[in-house]
DNA sequence: GAAACTGGTTACTTTAAGGTACCTACTTGC
DNA sequence: GCAAGTAGGTACCTTAAAGTAACCAGTTTC
């Protein structure tokens, strides 16, 4: 992070000089920490069995989150060679050691709303 | 973070069941990170001041992501009494426990990205 | 031959967010 | 009397993002 301004769409998230910035772009598109939570709660999930876990979104949308969780190195896409296509999605080791630093934001969120923690 | 899906938009962010995700969504806004970055280098600063740092930001914006960082508490907001207005903008205590946070994601962006760390 | 399955893709429509230009308040200086 | 100062507010326009509906591939089942 330096004093640059930093760029203001997603798409340059990985040019820019403010990579904190970038992580946070990429963590907050609407369903990604969902998502995230959802793999590590439950383990590698598949595309149907993620999108039965939010109705409200649509495929579209669930495809462009986990396309670019993938290619940020967050989670990994293993497709086996079946008809019809069978894609299962799963935390990487970045993945792994982002909680770490998201426990630390949960940690501060629930603190300052006054819950107590999640089991 | 429970299981309940998330909701969508940003104004809902307080109400939601996942605080983690309204406090990502929240700091992911454009310029956020980079207010955030520039009050705690600096110390406190005027809206002109930080507007003068913007130049690609219009007003408008930068007021509402003020407003939003003042609402949930990260920024406090001194106007003096004195026409024309003089307003500074400052860290919180929350603000500052937030950037422990945001420094453990600095360090894994930093990491990802190859780059040493910054000065 | 049609339906179902899965994990998408795509063109078009709708909605949300941001930008722009103008405006506001009150005091001071000229 | 007008301009300047500061920190905004607002209506309207533009742009970006999301939603929708139809479609795709190839195999299996009936």
């Amino acid at each position: 992070m330096n004093s640059a301004a930093p760029p203001l769409n997603l798409q340059t998230y990985s040019a820019m000089d403010c990579p904190v910035h970038g992580l946070v772009t990429i963590l907050s598109g609407p369903w990604t920490t969902y998502i995230l939570w959802l793999l590590r709660q439950r383990g590698p999930m598949r595309f149907g069995q993620l999108k039965k876990q939010m109705p409200a979104i649509s495929a579209k949308v669930l495809t462009e989150r986990l396309r670019l969780l993938e290619q940020t190195g967050i989670l990994d896409r293993h497709q086996e060679a079946t008809i019809p296509p069978k894609v299962t999605y799963s935390l990487t080791g970045r993945g792994q050691e982002l909680h770490g630093a998201l426990d630390a934001l949960d940690a501060l969120a629930l603190k300052w709303s006054g819950r107590t923690a999640w089991a």
